[in-house]
DNA sequence: TAGGCGATGCTCT
DNA sequence: GAGCATCGCCTAG
């Protein structure tokens, strides 16, 4: 947790890899911004995983439908879908338009907007607020409306640079069977607001 | 701190 | 009708 940092937008599409992998490291330390009319919530990326093209575990394998969509546009489009009945969880498209791939982001570090995300979630517990993919769309009020935005240009919601460079672990994915050995997550090492294992799975 | 488990509603077959 | 890229609550230690 740090100060309010003042947050810049990306200049283009040309800062960030149209590669899966390259955008989930990337995406670490970068800003997921929300401006809404109650005021800005905001917080740094810490936690990501990978769905890449061909992929069994992701959502695109069976090919595009009316949910999985999102994740065939054009890169840094936000991919929004509901899991459990009960919960959202936010992504950002990752390859060239019509591939279908994703970057699922799992956790956030609070950064702005500390008391609106403490009554969205209804805790006061901060490192609770954002950890996991469920609970940091909660705290942010990110859901199916927000689905298809360009994270680069939109004024809702949106992807700033990064306030630092941390040091990336990988581990398996997380709550996934199919293709559940690949080392497709990523986050910051030593950061308490990750949700998962600390530590890099065994081979 | 870690692990088990039920709630929940949408999407796709 | 099955299967979830989860969460919160409950135990046990």
């Amino acid at each position: 947790l740090q100060s309010a940092a003042v947050i810049e937008r990306f200049a283009g599409a040309e800062q960030l890899p149209i590669e899966t992998i390259a955008l989930a490291r990337k995406l670490i330390g970068c800003v997921l911004v929300r401006e809404h009319s109650a005021g800005r919530t905001s917080g740094i990326i810490v936690e990501t995983e990978a769905y890449v093209p061909g992929d069994p575990a992701s959502h695109a394998w069976i090919g595009e439908s009316r949910r999985n969509g999102s994740m065939f546009l054009a890169p840094f489009h936000a991919y929004v879908y509901q899991i459990y009945g009960t919960s959202f969880c936010f992504n950002v498209s990752s390859e060239p338009h019509g591939r279908g791939a994703a970057v699922l982001v799992r956790a956030l570090e609070p950064l702005e907007g500390i008391e609106a995300m403490q009554h969205r979630r209804g805790t006061m517990a901060v490192r609770d607020l954002c950890r996991g993919p469920g609970r940091l769309c909660r705290a942010l009020e990110i859901d199916r409306s927000l689905d298809g935005r360009a994270l680069l240009s939109d004024e809702e919601l949106w992807i700033g640079q990064p306030v630092r460079s941390p040091a990336v672990g990988t581990s398996r994915r997380i709550g996934i069977t199919r293709a559940a050995h690949r080392l497709f997550r990523y986050y910051e090492r030593g950061n308490p607001y990750i949700s998962g294992p600390r530590r890099l799975s065994p081979p």
